[in-house]
RNA sequence: GACCGGGUAGCUCAGCUGGCAGAGCAACUGACUUUUAAUCAGUAGGUCGUGGGUUCGACUCCCACCCCGGUCACCA
């Protein structure tokens, strides 16, 4: 292939050009023009702006306690002011650079920390100083050195030579910082487009140390949560994503085809069937954390690729899971985050057990003056309406009891409570309540008026739940959408006994938002969906 | 899907009642060897989301569309 523009063979086009002639092109912008006239210059002066590897021996953050130790074991403040820490090799992302004309002082910054480095023409070796005038924002440079303190008093490595490691042809929106008086940064200008924050994620987490704070939090809580289930025998399981049958929720699907089987498959909308039949397989204990799928719209508490932490618990009822919910759930953010007290959307939470227990039945006839059992479905209906559902007429009696509960109990449930026993017809997949077969043994843990956990005590019988597969199938082919299959191969499973069995599932991405206060399931997913761009 | 808000330089934003497209940061040139939102002098940088319309003249007014965010609806 020729570009157009110089007449050079070229293995692409980008736009219609070949690469030098697009990164020179004036539809670029000028930093970005500059910075790939840069990686010639670089060259010249005999430095690969790409290089292969940097063996350093701290992380910027461990360097910094290297020295505050070594100074703290001075005795005299005399000694103190001289302290100096033999030679490290650290690496970072430039984060500010102020040339002084001779020197210059610029920031390094990793994955957790932030150091001040002090580069002099005359102490960098030659290529070194050659290589201070082409240096970006953004680059990626390792350099050895000691650190000392300067007479601002901040620690800094005196750098005796310096390494590009990565030259960055774009430049990251970075935003100027301040630190107060009180240590305090304060970032003026930053990168504050939320799609482009989203789309571009690297950038964000490149620019936004509390961005990258988030997600280690995220790492830290599925951690935890793994060790505390494997501390109690709970056994990871992976089940499969691609299904030739949907469910264990009620949700619209992705679907795909497998050519070799000639198979449309489905995208799971929940982990729960499987797992269930491990409990059959002599499994016990067992726990999955992955991402379901389900087809649906996008907004602040939704994306339609989630993940899921579920879990099947031989011989409990769903009792033991309400206590198993708050005790996990309060550790875990206890050993995170150091505390059980959250806010969140304005609203102060407790998640320290016991959590209150909330009767379904009891909340919805407060609530609405209605018995969710005797009253007839224009009741429900006249309610809702007066609630402001003005499709009140177009819902089925189970919309109608949930959109009810939603809109006048859950909203206004804050600390964290579990709602229990609901009406039997919401929950295909849970045991009749002992002694009242109108209600389902089955809790959402509810907090700051979202559902955080959904569990029951596991149908076992294998007669009751081919029915209410049935009863479901019905409801389907009425037109509702949403309505389970019938899993012939599930019921199969259960004729060869389920035990007694608790389980639950909790949404992962809303356990992070709770206790990073993010408000938005975008500010907790690395790669949120968007509509794909036109052109990057 | 409905309503509201937004889309202007690489980034963050201003742009009034229609009259030459602006600032700070980043970039570039120069000065400066302990600075830290470094400083000082200068330079350059634009398809004002897209397409129509009104007008002598549109970033600005009108219409349609696209994208993002928020609220509501959907998602029990």
């Amino acid at each position: 292939m020729t570009c157009p523009q110089c007449g050079n063979e070229t293995a692409g086009l980008r736009d219609g050009l070949c690469l030098p002639c697009w990164y020179a092109s004036e539809d670029r912008p000028k930093p970005m023009r500059d910075r790939f006239a840069k990686l010639a210059q670089l060259r010249e002066a005999g430095v690969e702006p790409f290089a292969y590897s940097f063996d350093r021996t701290d992380t910027l953050d461990a360097a910094l306690e290297k020295f505050e130790a070594l100074e703290a074991a001075a005795d005299e403040p005399a000694d103190k002011e001289s302290v100096e820490l033999d030679a490290v090799r650290i690496a970072g992302r430039i984060l500010s650079y102020r040339d002084l004309g001779g020197s210059a002082f610029a920031h390094l910054g990793d994955r957790d920390g932030r150091l001040q480095v002090h580069l002099k023409k005359n102490l960098v070796e030659e290529e070194g100083a050659a290589l201070m005038e082409l240096l970006d924002l953004g680059d990626w440079i390792g350099v050895e050195g000691p650190i000392f303190r300067t007479r601002r008093g901040e620690v800094t490595v005196r750098v005796e030579s310096v390494k590009l490691l990565s030259k960055t042809l774009r430049p990251l929106p970075f935003g100027k910082e301040e630190v107060g008086e009180d240590g305090e940064r304060v970032v003026h200008s930053g990168f504050a487009d939320t799609e482009a924050r989203s789309r571009q994620r690297y950038a964000d987490l490149a620019v936004n140390p509390d961005v990258r704070e988030t997600f280690r939090v995220r790492s830290r809580v599925t951690s935890a949560i793994r060790r505390w289930l494997d501390d109690r025998d709970f056994l990871e399981v992976e089940t499969p994503v691609l299904q030739p049958l949907y469910g264990g929720a009620l949700a619209r699907p992705f679907s795909t085809h497998h050519h070799t089987l000639d198979q449309t498959m489905y995208l799971r909308i929940a982990d729960e069937l499987y797992l269930k039949r491990l409990i059959v397989g002599n499994l016990d204990r067992v726990y999955e954390i992955g991402h379901d799928f389900r087809n649906e719209g996008i907004d602040r508490t939704h994306n339609p690729e989630f993940t899921m932490l579920e879990l099947y618990y031989a011989f409990a009822d769903y009792e033991a899971v309400m206590e198993l919910t708050e005790n996990m759930v309060s550790d875990v953010a206890l050993e995170v985050m150091g505390t059980t007290k959250f806010e969140w959307d304005g609203k102060h939470v407790d998640l320290a057990p016991p959590w209150k227990r909330v009767r379904w039945a009891d909340a919805f006839e407060e609530a609405t003056g209605l018995d969710p059992i005797a009253a007839d479905d224009s009741a429900l209906k006249a309610r809702a309406q007066a609630t402001g559902r003005e499709d009140a007429d177009t819902l089925s009696r189970v919309q109608l009891l949930d959109s009810l509960f939603s809109d006048l109990v859950e909203d206004q449930i804050i600390d964290p409570a579990f709602v229990y026993d609901h009406p039997i017809e919401m929950s295909p997949l849970a045991k009749p309540k002992r002694g009242n077969p109108a209600f389902a043994e089955r809790f959402e843990a509810v907090v700051c008026g979202f559902e955080l956990v959904n569990a029951f005590s596991e149908l076992n019988d294998p007669i009751d739940q081919w029915t209410r597969f049935a009863e479901q199938q019905l409801l389907r082919d009425a037109g509702d959408q949403d309505a389970m299959n019938i899993d012939e191969d599930y019921v199969r499973a259960l004729e060869y006994g389920l035990p007694p069995t608790g389980g639950f599932g909790m949404g992962m991405d809303r356990l992070v938002m709770l206790l990073t206060g993010k408000t938005s399931i975008r500010d907790v997913v690395l790669f949120p969906m968007l509509r794909p761009e036109e052109g990057a």
